[in-house]
DNA sequence: CATCGGGTGTCCGATTACGGACGGTAGATG
DNA sequence: CATCTACCGTCCGTAATCGGACACCCGATG
């Protein structure tokens, strides 16, 4: 499975950009890095990226991650499927807690194990990249097979009531059905 | 907004068990108590809850959560859409970020702030009530008419782009805006 | 046993949906 | 200016879909 992303690290301090670099590197192309979240709607908007670094904290005297939190819903308004993995070195339960309910994926302290930043980055590309196809695959069609297949399923194969919670009569559920192969 | 609803508390410690209805029990009128997760599937698969909350130790000597982790899994494989927050006396960073990664909607330490248990909590329900709304929302032509209005935003208006992504012609699309009284 | 309720699979006259084509607009370009 | 490209709004001959109705099956009940 091919897992080379573009990535976007951000955070003002570059040795942290270095170290990301030197850790993933290797496998992936394409690694920018902002230092600085003024501009991160633009960047964001600019690439397709498959996921994003973003540190928590980007003034001197700043530790609670208020702005990495403001940051991350400015990244998720801009590309809802963007991945965004959090990463400070003054993280508390709580915050881990915050950042994933409002939407991170994953939340690394530092200083980090390599493997560990590697394997995270890695479950973000996939994440992105689904929800990227998923969002593609909007054609009529297919959302109705999904849907078709959902309600069999939650009706435990009885086609009387599928149909009435699709909101079709037996016989359009049953040209459906034989439609897109699921007869049984 | 109404938020009672029906809460399910999964711990071995009767104490807890009592802390969690004393504080929710003002609010919340059915709210069951089980110490063992052996019998968890059947539990949830018996009641349609609104949350859950999930101790993550169940052995004296267990204090890494595996256990509450497997029981979410299980929970959520019984139950998709209902809201689990899980408790632990002995949370870090690392654990806390797998469990929502897991599926959980929330994470309590022990000993909590009752204010705090209370906001997770109606948050919780807030949440498995709109999962089972759309997953209730299944009639073909809401599907259709949400997809419509999906690929219009992310053409930004652009008919012809909107209908080639859905899969229809363009006067189809436009017959679909004249039904869902979705044209400018 | 007969009856009821719920479900299945199919048909056919009536209705609706389909999409290629037409005519038009707007912006970019030489 | 003329031309091209991309998009918009609509039409109409053709094709597809619609759902009430029919016949049947199965399990529960008196």
């Amino acid at each position: 499975m091919d897992m080379s992303g573009a990535l976007l690290v951000v955070d003002d301090d570059v040795d942290v950009v270095r170290a990301a670099r030197l850790a993933l590197s290797l496998r992936h192309e394409k690694i920018d890095a902002l230092n600085d979240i003024g501009t991160i709607e633009l960047q964001v908007a600019a690439t397709n990226y498959d996921a994003i670094l973003l540190d928590m904290n980007f003034a001197a005297q700043r530790r609670d991650g208020s702005q990495g939190m403001d940051a991350l819903s400015r990244i998720l308004a801009t590309d809802p499927d963007v991945s965004v993995i959090l990463m400070t070195a003054f993280g508390s339960v709580n915050v881990a807690v915050e950042a994933l309910k409002r939407g991170a994926v994953d939340f690394i302290l530092k200083p980090w194990a390599n493997d560990k930043l590697e394997a995270s980055v890695a479950a973000a590309v996939d994440s992105t990249r689904r929800r990227r196809a998923a969002a593609g695959n909007l054609d009529i069609e297919t959302l109705e097979k999904k849907a078709i297949e959902a309600a069999l399923a939650r009706a435990k194969g009885n086609l009387s009531v599928a149909a009435t919670s699709l909101g079709l009569s037996r016989p359009a559920l049953y040209r459906r059905l034989s439609k897109y192969g699921l007869l049984p």
